[in-house]
RNA sequence: GGGCUUGUAGCUCAGUUGGUUAGAGCGCAUCCCUGAUAAGGAUGAGGCCGGAAGUUCGAAUCUUCCCAAGCCCA
């Protein structure tokens, strides 16, 4: 009877995990590591460990980048969930917004805001609803499949009415602070869709045109001699012109000519006035430029405010132009923005169909940019144009329809996050960024320069903009709750769904002056949604609960996202806490109640999230990002019917740094597998096999175990205590201790790149050199001691993989565990390796001396090896000996401890260190850099240059003798000790030898008639072997073979019988031919070879 | 145009507070080992550490500038 379940040969990897995953929800294991964790929080009084997802949405199917931010985002609660911490992980879904508008527009085939409104935007927005969970299947089948654990079963839905309550009411809060305001948006606008395009859709659009670019001259109302001259590319809005910006800290040219005087940056003269002679007449900064006043370009547009005047711009460049800019805030957001700064009136002199209005009476009617001509002519003929050349610069069409795009101005609501800039900055200092250089860098600056939240969008399917407005007294109000709807509405349904067109019907009586008070058209950013996700999630403050599951969770420990979501989520969550905080702070100056405001004054910074891990994006195999558009996206579905969902996972974990853009193909994929998955797993396979034929049970006289630790596997009665192991399983259980500790902090860190090498190391080491030298041991007949200790160094090693994988590679670490833990403690262990404790560190069996001497006996065995090579001796040939030579003697007692592993390895009789080194060696010497460096400062060089010269090896001899070395330096003499001089060794030439740092092996190459025939020897067993293999025999099975051959390798054969014997498991062994069953011919040393085996 | 990031072997990437022989994996070539075997090991070729200047006894590492690429924004 088998201990372990014997493993597959050719195992189908997807298959085995397709069954872990209908194991895992058949048993409801997820649920069960949930409850575990709330019961263990109880009991251990542990936090909560609070994960927030950033809601997708699932109206687009799941791309290569979705899987690794879920990736990425499941390690983290997996590992905490085993920490013993309580891991609540709520899913959700974003799914207002334009995409899904363009979604389903595409689907009726209509097109633009008036095709919506022809549809009826009842209609519309039900089929909107209907569309949002489109996919939603694919997203549960590729969640369930990458094994990211989540509760897809009770989402936040930004859609449903209770999340939309929960932002009206947050929205309420914004607006009783007085935070919210009306003004114009300038917005890239489709004159012929009539519709504002959204900046993804904008940036679709971009092409190379020919614009024309003029210099136009503003005549000065002080002094109609003097012209302040400026650049533009778009002549049609001058028309609207409101001010000139300079910028403060440029020069600025008067320049004569003729008998005019015009004004302009000094960096531009040249390239503005070219041929063109003048003379300057004095320069000044821009700054005394500034407030100047200048005689209207057009007269058509009226203004009520004061303007035309020259203002300051931090956007002013002087790579183009004149240094001084055209600024029409009605047609650029730079301009708007210093419109609002400077107080100017918003210019507009344009329809909604990109024609000129009336009052612009010239060119009424016309489409703006077939009057640029028109406009530059009127310039030229009264003596304002300067010159007129064509430009080339990327200009934006409208993706659907190609017409050029106007930014135009459009009312809009904002919120007024500019004002409390400051308090985001500082909310963001407390926040922990993983990369750390976002939260200074990319996200610190755009928080720097932190212009108005403009929320409202003019769309139909998002969160209504809960404010009404009085159409005879301009009183407006905002609603914080359906209550408050219901209260203030007549007739309005109880059910009343929170959406257009139904909220739109709701009338108010204006309490100011009586009349009707109708909602606002507009709907909100669908942004705020997801910003709003700490307390919508919950339904906060109006779902029973709402109140106990806010305060359990908030703020989050830890989320991660894209790069992309700087501006995205990380903003709006961000913004959105850091008002509702100064909302509450407001309440509480006015002496209000906070109410449910109080959280907010409650809780420092950072709100709402403590740490943020920022990913990069998925690029294919040539480093382009991947998109649907350059069809160059490779279908994660395709990698995980091939490799597997754990080998994609690891691959993400283990590449990069989740920051750094990932390129994602299926090469890379496999790659990384074999070098992790397939050699763990054929350890895993090496120990059951092994373990099975001697039948090792670790539960042997152990019948119950409360954790897989190395305490509990003890009292096993087969157990051997690390102290009485060999120096090699020592060594092994080092190294896994430690490598436990670099992973646990690591994960702590949120440095997957570095748990996820610790992991790779550990199993490379278990494999090529633990596995590799213990080979043997496990081969031997007798159960010993000695094998018993190699049996739980390794059972130990594997056991503890599974569980440290088990938050990365949940499937393989399943595998391990049912195999190794489960099958021999079926009662007493958990059901799943994601139910059990994350492993703690056996610190007592950390050594790092023994670790380092391992080091040491690696780097002699690669010399050896690679001195044999060099001379091409087969390392199944024996040597006599090899000789080491240390430059530090005090190694040597390390290293003979160790002498059995390289003798083997090495495959030689003897390891002698060498009593007169200068045989083999010759020394150079060296100043230790790190330790003199500080120490001498710029002498060092000069001790560096006297070492080269001083004879070497009397230098080794005086440090070796007396511990130090007398130096003279300029007639200074320096005192050395040893660990000041780095002592080198090189291989004298003429000897079968290698050198490292610090140590040379040399090999005895003479080769012995007897060695010889011992290494023949090893020949006739590894050709016993071969045939075992090919005819695939048991491990156990035992064989009668037949040799038959001449010369030395007959005598060898028959010398060596019974080591071949006993290597072979042969129990009939005859040096002379005899056909017995399978059959091989070869030639070993210029002798044919005959062997034939057969089964006993 | 602005901001951020990244430039290290043919490719993908490590490189600890600056320390003098810059590493790994893949790929290539040559060889070896092998009852973990559709694995494993050794050796070799391959690097002015993007460029320049500076700080320093000493720079892949710190500073400045430049060049190139990517991302975000305008």
């Amino acid at each position: 009877m088998t201990v372990f379940k014997p493993i597959e040969r050719n195992q189908d990897i997807p298959a085995t995990e397709t069954r872990w995953m209908e194991f895992w929800k058949e048993n409801s294991i997820f649920d069960k590591q949930l409850a575990l964790g709330e019961k263990r929080a109880r009991a251990e009084g542990k936090p909560t460990y609070v994960f927030y997802e950033g809601p997708p949405t699932a109206n687009g199917m799941p791309h290569p980048g979705h899987v690794l931010t879920r990736v990425v985002k499941d390690l983290f609660p997996r590992f905490r969930a085993m920490q013993g911490y309580s891991v609540p992980r709520k899913a959700g879904w974003d799914t207002h917004g334009l995409p899904v508008e363009i979604e389903v527009e595409k689907e009726l085939g209509i097109e633009g805001k008036q095709g919506i409104e022809n549809y009826g935007i009842e209609k519309f927005v039900t089929r909107c609803q209907d569309s949002v969970f489109r996919y939603s299947d694919a997203w549960s089948k590729l969640t369930e499949r990458i094994a990211f654990w989540i509760d897809l079963d009770d989402p936040y839905v930004t859609y449903h009415g209770t999340y939309v309550e929960s932002v009206w009411w947050s929205l309420k809060q914004i607006w009783d602070a007085g935070l919210i305001y009306h003004g114009a948006k300038i917005v890239p606008w489709c004159p012929r869709c009539g519709t504002a395009l959204s900046s993804h859709e904008v940036g679709q659009g971009y092409k190379e045109v020919e614009d024309p670019s003029v210099y136009v001259a503003f005549r000065s109302k002080a002094d109609p001699k003097i012209l302040f001259l400026a650049w533009t590319t778009t002549p049609w809005t001058l028309i609207s012109n409101a001010a000139l910006c300079v910028g403060a800290e440029f020069d600025y040219d008067y320049v004569k000519v003729g008998d005019e005087t015009l004004v302009m940056a000094s960096a531009l003269r040249e390239s503005a006035l070219g041929k063109l002679e003048h003379e300057v007449a004095k320069t000044v900064k821009g700054s005394e430029l500034l407030g100047l006043e200048y005689e209207q370009l057009f007269p058509y547009a009226k203004v009520d405010k004061p303007a035309f005047r020259i203002i300051a711009g931090d956007f002013v460049g002087l790579d183009a132009g004149t240094g001084i800019v055209h600024t029409a805030p009605g047609y650029g957001e730079d301009d708007y923005r210093v419109g609002r700064e400077n107080d100017l009136p918003v210019i507009n002199m344009v329809n909604t169909d990109g024609t000129f209005m009336d009052e612009v009476t010239p060119w009424k009617g016309m489409f703006v940019k077939d009057a640029d001509k028109l406009i530059i002519k009127d310039l030229k003929e009264r003596n304002l144009l300067l010159k007129s050349e064509r430009y080339k610069h990327d200009y934006p069409f409208c993706w659907r329809c190609d017409s050029p795009l106007l930014y135009y101005p459009r009312p809009a609501w904002y919120i007024e996050t500019s004002k409390y800039k400051d308090r985001m900055i500082e909310n963001n200092r407390a926040v922990e960024w993983f990369p750390d250089h976002i939260k200074e860098g990319r996200f610190g600056n755009f928080l720097a320069t932190n212009v108005d939240w403009a929320l409202s969008r003019e769309r139909y399917w998002g969160t209504p903009l809960p404010i009404w407005r009085c159409e005879k007294c301009d009183n407006r109000t905002a609603v914080g709750s359906r209550a408050e709807l219901l209260a203030k509405g007549e007739n309005v349904p109880a059910d009343i769904e929170l959406h257009k067109p139904y909220v739109d019907e709701v009338k108010f009586k204006c309490d100011r002056c009586g009349g009707v008070m109708h909602r606002v058209p507009e709907v909100i950013d669908c942004w705020y949604d997801a910003g709003s996700m700490p307390f919508a999630q919950w339904g906060y403050p109006f779902v029973g609960g709402s109140h106990e599951k806010f305060a359990a969770a908030f703020p989050s420990d830890f989320i991660a996202e894209a790069i992309d979501q700087t501006r995205g989520w990380f903003y709006t969550l961000l913004a959105i806490s850091t008002l509702l905080k100064e909302c509450a702070k407001i309440k509480k100056e006015k002496g209000e109640e906070l109410g449910d405001l109080q959280p907010w004054l409650d809780k420092p910074y950072p709100l709402p999230y403590k740490r943020c891990l920022v990913m990069g994006h998925v690029c294919d195999e040539k480093g382009f990002k991947m998109s649907k558009s350059k069809k160059n996206y490779l279908d994660p579905w395709q990698v995980m019917n091939r490799d597997g969902a754990d080998a994609m996972r690891w691959y993400f974990y283990s590449s990069n740094h989740p920051w750094t853009s990932v390129r994602f193909f299926e090469e890379a994929i496999r790659d990384a597998q074999k070098d992790f998955l397939i050699r763990l797993r054929n350890v895993y396979s090496f120990f059951v096999i092994y373990a099975n034929i001697d039948g090792f049970n670790p539960a042997a006289g152990n019948a119950s175990l409360s954790a897989i630790s190395p305490e509990d596997f003890a009292r096993s009665s087969n157990y051997v205590e690390v102290e009485k192991r060999s120096l090699l399983d020592r060594w092994m259980v080092s190294k896994l201790e430690s490598a436990t500790a670099t992973v646990t902090k690591s994960l702590e860190n949120m440095d997957i790149l570095a748990a996820a090498r610790a992991l790779y190391d550990l199993v490379d080491m278990l494999s090529n050199w633990y596995v590799r030298r213990s080979r043997d041991r496990f081969w031997a007949g007798d159960i010993t001691e000695d094998k018993l200790s190699a049996y739980w160094t390794l059972y130990e090693s594997l056991t503890r993989i599974a569980l440290m994988t088990a938050p990365m590679t949940p499937f393989m670490a399943e595998d391990l565990y049912q195999n190794l833990c489960r099958e021999v403690w079926p009662q007493s262990t958990p059901e799943s390796v994601h139910l059990c404790r994350w492993p703690e560190v056996r610190e007592s069996a950390i050594v790092p001396e023994v670790e380092t001497q391992m080091d040491m006996v690696r780097e002699i065995a690669s010399l050896g090896l690679s001195a044999r090579a060099a001379q091409k001796i087969k390392v199944r040939q024996p040597l006599a000996k090899a000789v080491v030579i240390l430059s530090d003697h005090s190694q040597q007692e390390n290293v003979e401890l160790l002498a059995d592993v390289i003798r083997e390895e090495l495959n030689i009789k003897e390891l002698v260190f060498a009593e007169d080194a200068a045989t083999y060696v010759q020394y150079s010497v060296k100043p230790d850099f790190k330790i003199l460096g500080p120490k001498l400062g710029k002498n060092v060089k000069a001790c560096g240059a006297a070492l080269a010269k001083a004879d070497a090896s009397s230098i080794v001899n005086a440090l070796r003798n007396d511990g130090r070395y007398l130096l003279d330096i300029g007639g200074e003499t320096l005192e050395l000790t040893a660990e000041e001089i780095e002592v080198r060794i090189n291989a004298k030439d003429g000897f079968a030898a290698a050198d490292g740092r610090g140590v040379v092996v040399a090999l005895d190459t003479a080769i012995t008639d007897e060695l010889e025939r011992e290494g023949l020897a090893r020949e006739v067993v590894n050709r016993i072997q071969g045939i075992r293999k090919e005819l695939d025999l048991p491990y156990q099975a035992r064989i009668a073979v037949r040799v038959g051959t001449g010369g030395m390798l007959a005598r060898a054969a028959v010398e060596h019988a019974k080591t071949i014997c006993a290597e072979t498991l042969c129990d009939d062994y005859k040096v002379e031919f005899e056909e017995l069953g399978e059959t091989r011919e070869s030639e070993v040393g210029g002798e044919s070879l005959k062997i034939s085996v057969r089964q006993i």
